[in-house]
DNA sequence: ACTGGCGCCTGTTTGC
DNA sequence: TGCAAACAGGCGCCAG
């Protein structure tokens, strides 16, 4: 699930339940949901510590723990999110545990396993060593269209691609490229300043909706988006035709052939 | 230097 | 109805 509106709703969560509360253990259901690190010195590293603060950038969240020691960080590929759980037991695939000396625990949840998380030094030096883009919602229209200066591929694929900018993922790259009409297999070099310049407003627009509505597209409004349609009538809400799909950088790309037509 | 494609995992949905 | 195949809101790695 988690494209940047979802990582709004985790650091949230994580600042609201998780921030100045002691860790008394940690538990290391699968170990390999630790990049970087065994589980017996991860334990190590952060009992004891408190969380203190905490940063996104992109899909990546981040949270320091100690004093002046370092920072957790948290990718949740596919189907991670975080809990805060402060009674019973942890939930199915919480892989990764912080229990806190109160007696509730962070449950770090990822049934697919493609979630990381990370001890590293700083976020600041994690983004330089992933090479990672501006942040999707903090970038601005000028560092944006320099980002894009140069690329050959499919506007989607750029869009997709973390170290063009940080944050968007497949379902709202298509509702982006739905709000401004482009067709999803469009190439860079094919569309104008101008249409980029729409693009990046597209883009705001899209993530200020979904973090509006907790990141759950189907709440998204059905007269102005197509997301809830993809999951519903598949059809598109402005003109009523069926939605079309085609594979777009190695994604399924949804789209209406209505208002997006294929480049020529 | 860039780009698209594949494989990693496993629960859920789709289709014969 | 039952089972296999396809799919899924991501990304690291590889080859062209």
């Amino acid at each position: 699930m988690p494209e940047l509106p979802d990582n709004v709703v985790y650091r949230r969560r994580i600042a609201d339940g998780a921030l100045n509360r002691k860790i008394a253990q940690t538990n290391v259901v699968d170990p390999r949901i630790l990049a970087g690190v065994e589980p017996h010195r991860f334990d190590e590293v952060l009992s004891g510590q408190t969380l203190t603060e905490t940063h996104r950038h992109g899909k990546h969240v981040f949270a320091k723990y100690g004093d002046e020691t370092g920072w957790l960080a948290f990718h949740f590929g596919m189907t991670g999110k975080v809990e805060i759980v402060e009674n019973g037991d942890p939930s199915e695939y919480a892989y990764i545990q912080l229990h806190f000396e109160d007696g509730g625990h962070l449950a770090f949840v990822c049934p697919r396993k493609f979630a990381r998380v990370r001890l590293i030094d700083t976020p600041e030096a994690f983004l330089e060593e992933k090479e990672l883009g501006p942040d999707a919602r903090r970038v601005d229209v000028e560092a944006f269209l320099e980002q894009l200066e140069g690329r050959r591929g499919s506007i989607k694929g750029r869009l997709l691609d973390q170290q063009v900018v940080a944050g968007l993922g497949n379902i709202y790259a298509d509702e982006a490229l739905y709000q401004e009409g482009i067709h999803p297999a469009t190439t860079v070099p094919e569309l104008s300043e101008a249409n980029l310049r729409s693009l990046y407003d597209a883009i705001q627009v899209v993530l200020d909706a979904a973090i509006d509505v907790e990141s759950d597209p189907t709440a998204l409004d059905p007269e102005r988006f197509m997301l809830p349609h993809r999951y519903g009538d598949e059809r598109c809400p402005d003109t009523g035709v069926p939605l079309e799909t085609e594979q777009v950088s190695g994604r399924t790309a949804y789209f209406s052939p209505a208002r997006q037509s294929p480049p020529a």
